[in-house]
DNA sequence: TTGAAAGCGATACCAA
DNA sequence: TTGGTATCGCTTTCAA
């Protein structure tokens, strides 16, 4: 008893008894049990399960990086979940994650089964939605309206004075966040007076070649494209690289745009026309609103991080 | 206890006593808290704690999604660990995540603190080092020599004619892997009568945009450079824009070699030299010879995962 | 300032 | 086939 409060610094025992207790900490190498510590139930356990659809896609890679470092700044543990954007995979790791007591969950996008939802409730503890920004939040939300920010996309490129528009991303069996960009995207260009001639989803993992067969595809299949939206910044250079390949001259012989404005971008001979979204901070952010709760400070339940467009000059200009 | 019989499926109970166990899990929404399976002593736990140096690296986020992909499979969970390169940082989680009584770790690398490997010793669970090749592991290794990768790529180039050659990569404070390719690739070098006039490590991220500068930096500091060897493609590909900026021919007016072979190599108009490593597999590898451990199957102790050389089109043929 | 006792949830062991 | 009891390491409570 009187070495545990030693261990913990908690006070009430002499200079020597922590000289003594600390030579035989040493002597035999002692290392604390922390599952006896939160089995006990006093205190919560420092792990925070992170649920990510795939590493794959730079863009979670980035904005794990980000939670993890503020986490493990303020000796948190991450406990990774690839959900491969199923959400069949997400609840049984959610299930599986509980059962270890975390002290709190983040999760990427706002869908979940509903078996998901309910243990989720039922928890306790608290839970970040991070990516597809909730405004109705299971507890809390961090990210950006994605809807909106394809919106602004389509509205820019009407304002370039394209007509027909293709786009080029990836399908999964579940809502997501990329087809709430699609969606705002077609809304903009539909409400503009242009049309998305052709919307191509592949089964495939949205990286440079996907982008690069897709825009093979799409072009070898429709007439007249003017300009492709794509999925991410990935895609869009396997794009460019495609039409580059083709001899195509962009952008006046087709517009190309990207989304996430990831670090590739910053060395491309053009600067790609792309959505800016603060990746890092954005998991940093989760990790601050997660560490804010754990510690009863006050937070609010949903923060906005943003998104700024890029117009680059893979796009002709606006009128 | 009839009732952890039954959940365990252990048998030694009536189907009228499960039935009643079952309907009142559904009714009280219980969860099992495996934190006391564990602490009973009993079990082991499923975390596996994994260290990767940092995610920006695209390489590592392969990895880790090998890794987390495989043990998500069996069941097995990654408690992540970025160690932002430093040995510190490392010491630091794994004395953190060994207190959470870990089934096993896998670390990345083969350099470790006194303390570290003092307390991977006592901990008495199962360890993988990973991507750097350890021969005589604390536990197991798998990944691959990254010494002779480097050593290859420089008898390749000096077999392709070039004489005066330089580096462009990333400093840490630490030994590492990219050190161990650059010493190998000197060896080859010099052993070859060739020269490598420059060698120049950036305190910043093994990144696209580090490649653009830092080639800047090296010619402009450096002259008759024949040909550049990067830390990995990411860097090379901000190199090969520079050169193309600047109005340089590559091949003929200069050599770029990267490492690594990532995605983006797929939609390059060139096909870049570059080294071959099976990342996801590597990940998965180490999973393996963790899980294989854990069940008490028999796994080899040090495992090559092998690399290619690619010789692409961004270097000279050889002679 | 110190320590004895109880209890957290699950399970091994043994008794009914 | 069922269930009582002890146990894991730590912390809270209470007594000395």
């Amino acid at each position: 008893m009187t070495a545990s409060r030693v261990l913990r610094g908690e006070g009430g025992y002499s200079e020597m008894t922590k000289t003594k207790v600390m030579a035989q900490v040493d002597a035999l190498g002692y290392l604390p049990n922390r599952l006896a510590t939160v089995f006990a139930g006093d205190k919560t356990s420092t792990f925070v399960g992170v649920s990510i659809p795939d590493l794959g896609n730079e863009v979670f890679a980035q904005v794990l990086e980000g939670i993890d470092r503020k986490l493990g700044a303020f000796d948190h543990q991450s406990v990774l979940g690839l959900t491969q954007h199923t959400l069949e995979e997400e609840e049984n790791w959610i299930r599986t994650v509980l059962a270890w007591q975390p002290a709190g969950l983040i999760l990427t996008g706002r869908y979940h089964s509903p078996r998901a939802t309910d243990m989720l409730r039922n928890a306790g503890i608290p839970v970040v939605e991070i990516w597809d920004l909730n405004s109705s939040p299971l507890d809390m939300s961090v990210g950006i309206n994605h809807f909106d920010s394809g919106f602004d996309m389509g509205r820019y490129l009407m304002s370039c004075g394209y007509k027909r528009i293709g786009y080029v991303g990836t399908s999964h069996d579940t809502a997501n966040a990329a087809s709430a960009r699609l969606d705002g995207f077609c809304r903009a260009i539909e409400g503009g007076d242009g049309e998305v001639v052709k919307q191509l989803c592949l089964h495939d993992t949205a990286s440079y070649y996907p982008g690069f067969y897709g825009t093979e595809q799409l072009l070898s299949g429709t007439q007249g494209i003017e300009c492709i939206f794509y999925q991410n910044d990935a895609m869009a250079f396997g794009g460019l690289q495609f039409c580059t390949a083709r001899g195509m001259n962009v952008p006046s012989d087709i517009g190309v745009a990207g989304w996430g404005d990831l670090p590739i971008a910053s060395v491309m001979p053009q600067r790609l026309t792309s959505m800016h979204v603060p990746h890092l901070k954005l998991g940093q952010a989760a990790a601050e609103m997660m560490l804010a709760r754990l510690s009863d400070e006050p937070v609010p339940n949903v923060r906005d991080i943003g998104f700024r467009l890029i117009p680059g000059t893979t796009v002709r200009r606006p009128d």
